[in-house]
DNA sequence: CTGAAAGCGCTTACAG
DNA sequence: CTGAAAGCGCTTACAG
């Protein structure tokens, strides 16, 4: 490996300026520049990153906390983050948190990551990265508008028949829960309430995946009472809540109408296809990126917001005329 | 944050001494040992991995390329790779073959990465890793004893009265294509021959996901031959031939029945639930990383093979006697 | 405009 | 059994 002294001698420079070029850092004449890129091309020289990592104190590596990788939601989602990093010359080290032990956590931060993008908040470990680490918050740091999705969901299941519809709110219905207020709102405004016993909280644990739905649509099946349409907090849930149904001899979208939400790609392979909000992850993980690389290098901060978009597929049909 | 001079400073010792401790390097009176690790404890002293990387020349990073992101194997696979090198001290850093290009790579090269997992072969990145570092690649490090899982099944399809299997080949059907040839012998052994014309072999792109399966079936269904069962190399190709075979108005398992490949979380959720090989994918990833970080530290190489298991879901009935 | 020199926080022969 | 010292490959004030 050529190193950066074989490239001074080379060049015949001195080694600093061999940093000044490759860095940009000091007005040079054109002459010395060009004998030290001619020199640097030859030797096929890279800088050792962990030196330059040690001597700046600055690695450009960040981490990506994941709570489930099994959702592809999440990896549309990296995949963005990772783009912006290749861009801008960061490195990423994901860690899943079931995979993800204090130690593991500590061990990343003793290899000098700088900063971390959290999707989930509760959870020792990622209290761990939040008191060490800068910080960005899936939800908090890019926000999605679900209103209009929300609204034309609303619209073409009205426009259909349907008067009640069921909500899996996956996570908390502390305020804030975006979709859950626009759910409401939206009926409210087409003349319809949002029945409070036709919405599932989260089970105890949080989770947002099959099982999870499947087990919050036969706790709404056990209360017995009437619907026509299944609005999920998100598409891995609304699979396991259209077999609940099935078991429960609830054919889709005969008897019960399903949508869910991330526009996983899966959903359009489905039998019948998912009907589904979709929202941009890849630009969600851009920005999620893009923000935490401003926090570390202290430049303006904003906030963007995502749009949404209804996507109206075969789980979705009139309601059933008894 | 505390250095290991404030350690050597608090302990009454050298800094040399204090990473004799750390290290294990070297044989000291247990007084001088207690009085060191006191001082790490009391400072909460973490070494500075970069600094350690550079002296050590050696920076317990690798790198993990896969595929597809998107197919929820690899995420189990990642998984287990994840725990392992959690256990010995390692970081990861994954990319995505589609967010990867030669220069990340470089960069991570540049950071000290050691070595990397391929799920991949082709592609110029693969290339380029495969000429700068160690590489263990899934499929050969590790191999997948697919025989008893294939034998079953088609011992369970024989037993349903199917006659006619075909096969999404996925992947080139070059020698070596474990399943192809076991799917074969197995036909062969009941005394049913591999129709060639029910196989399809690989799409120019090498793509397994939902995409390609849907594609597979319908040039499979362009060919009007008569077929009551299909053998998808993984779940989200079935879950894609699923979707075509519907669109010809051909039911599963009514008319055909599907069979996939892999045993992604999501495919006992589906309706009707996905008939599949279990393979352990954790256990893969695990292995994977145990092979890699023996070959960075020099230990002996085992090539351990895995078992595999037939799973009989509801995408599996009885053929249907016209 | 250029370079000598100190420093980043460790490891590890080597000498005592 | 312990420690002084050179070295890993860079960055960056500082002096010229």
């Amino acid at each position: 490996m050529a190193t950066r002294r074989d490239v001074a001698k080379k060049a015949k420079v001195s080694e600093a300026t061999v940093s000044y070029v490759l860095n940009n850092t000091k007005p040079l004449t054109p002459e010395v520049r060009q004998r030290v890129l001619k020199a640097v091309e030859e030797l096929n020289y890279r800088p050792n990153l962990v030196a330059r990592s040690l001597a700046s104190n600055h690695t450009r590596h960040v981490a990506l906390l994941v709570e489930n990788l099994q959702n592809p939601y999440f990896m549309e989602v990296l995949e963005g983050a990772q783009q912006v990093a290749n861009e801008k010359g960061y490195i990423i080290s994901t860690l899943t948190t079931a995979g993800a032990d204090i130690e593991s956590m500590a061990r990343l931060i003793g290899h000098g990551v700088e900063g971390a993008i959290l999707t989930v908040l509760d959870g020792t470990v990622e209290r761990y990265v939040q008191r060490h680490l800068r910080c960005v918050l899936n939800g908090e740091a890019v926000k999605i508008d679900y209103g209009p999705a929300v609204y034309e969901m609303v619209d073409k299941l009205v426009e259909l028949g349907h008067e009640s519809v069921a909500f899996l709110a996956g996570i908390p219905l502390a305020p804030g829960h975006a979709r859950y207020e626009h759910l409401a709102a939206a009926l409210a405004a087409r003349g319809l309430a949002l029945d409070e016993r036709l919405v599932v909280p989260c089970t105890r644990e949080k989770r947002t995946d099959e099982a999870a739905g499947y087990e919050a649509t036969r706790t709404l099946l056990a209360r017995k009472l009437p619907f026509t349409a299944l609005f999920a907090v998100n598409d891995l849930m609304a699979i396991g809540a259209i077999r609940a149904l099935a078991e429960n001899g609830l054919s889709v979208p005969g008897d019960v109408s399903v949508i869910g939400c991330d526009n996983i790609p899966l959903g359009r392979w489905l039998t019948p296809s998912l009907s589904t909000i979709h929202v941009t992850a890849n630009a969600m993980g851009r920005h999620l990126m893009e923000a935490l690389i401003d926090l570390i290098e202290k430049n303006r901060k904003k906030e963007p917001v995502l749009p949404s978009k209804f996507i109206c597929r075969e789980t979705v049909a009139e309601r059933k005329r008894q």
